[in-house]
DNA sequence: GCCAACGTTGGC
DNA sequence: GCCAACGTTGGC
C-alpha cells in the first residue's frame, strides 16, 4: 500500500499546529461525520501524510504537516457518558466512531491560506477549495500534498 | 455575528 | 423513501 495523504481541519480554539509541535502526538478524537470517518476507519494507515489544516481562523489554512501515528481504532470518548462527544449508540463491541493519532512532523513558517489554494495551479480540484467544502477529513492527491508542502515552505509570514 | 451550504433526523 | 425542518460547519 503506497503512502496516502490526507487534510484534516481542526479549529484553533480547539486545538493548533503548535499544539501538536508540543505534544509530539495526538488523538484525533470527537470526528461525528460519517464520511470523515470511513476513511479514518478504513484507509488512513500509519505514516500517511496529513496537511494539518486551521479552520475559522484568521485566514483558515494550512499550518504545518503531522503524520499518522496509529491506524483508525474506536473512539473512547464515545464510550463515556457525561462526555461531549459522548455517543449512545455507540457500543464498545459494535463502535460507530473511530479516530487515529497523529504525529507532529512540521510546522510551516507561515499560513498556507484558503484563498492561496485556491488561485494555486494544480489545486483547482482540492477538495478543500470547492465550494461548500464541509469535511473535516479529506483525502488529498500526492501532486496537491507536494504542492502545498513547497508553499508551506516558501511562505515567510501568515 | 451572519448566513449559505451541507448532513442528519424524523414525520409521513 | 421523500423531503422539510433542524443543527452544524466554516468562510467571510
Amino acid at each position: 500500500m503506497p503512502r496516502r495523504y490526507w487534510l484534516m481541519k481542526c479549529e484553533p480554539s480547539a486545538y493548533t499546529i503548535d499544539d501538536l509541535a508540543r505534544d509530539k502526538t495526538t488523538s484525533w478524537e470527537g470526528v461525528r461525520n460519517f464520511q470523515a470517518r470511513n476513511f479514518m476507519r478504513d484507509q488512513m494507515q500509519e505514516g500517511d501524510g496529513v496537511l494539518f489544516y486551521a479552520s475559522n481562523a484568521d485566514p483558515s489554512g494550512v499550518t504545518g504537516l503531522a503524520t499518522i501515528a496509529r491506524a483508525g481504532y474506536p473512539d473512547p470518548t464515545a464510550f463515556k457518558k457525561g462526555h461531549v462527544y459522548f455517543d449512545e449508540g455507540s457500543k464498545t463491541d459494535a463502535p460507530t466512531w473511530f479516530l487515529v493519532d497523529l504525529a507532529f512532523e512540521e510546522r510551516f513558517p507561515g499560513i498556507v491560506s484558503l484563498e492561496t489554494l485556491k488561485q494555486t495551479r494544480g489545486l483547482e480540484a482540492m477538495v478543500v477549495t470547492q465550494k461548500g467544502s464541509r469535511l473535516s477529513v479529506q483525502p488529498v492527491t500526492k501532486p496537491e500534498y507536494d504542492i502545498v508542502v513547497k508553499l508551506g515552505r516558501k511562505i515567510t509570514r501568515g
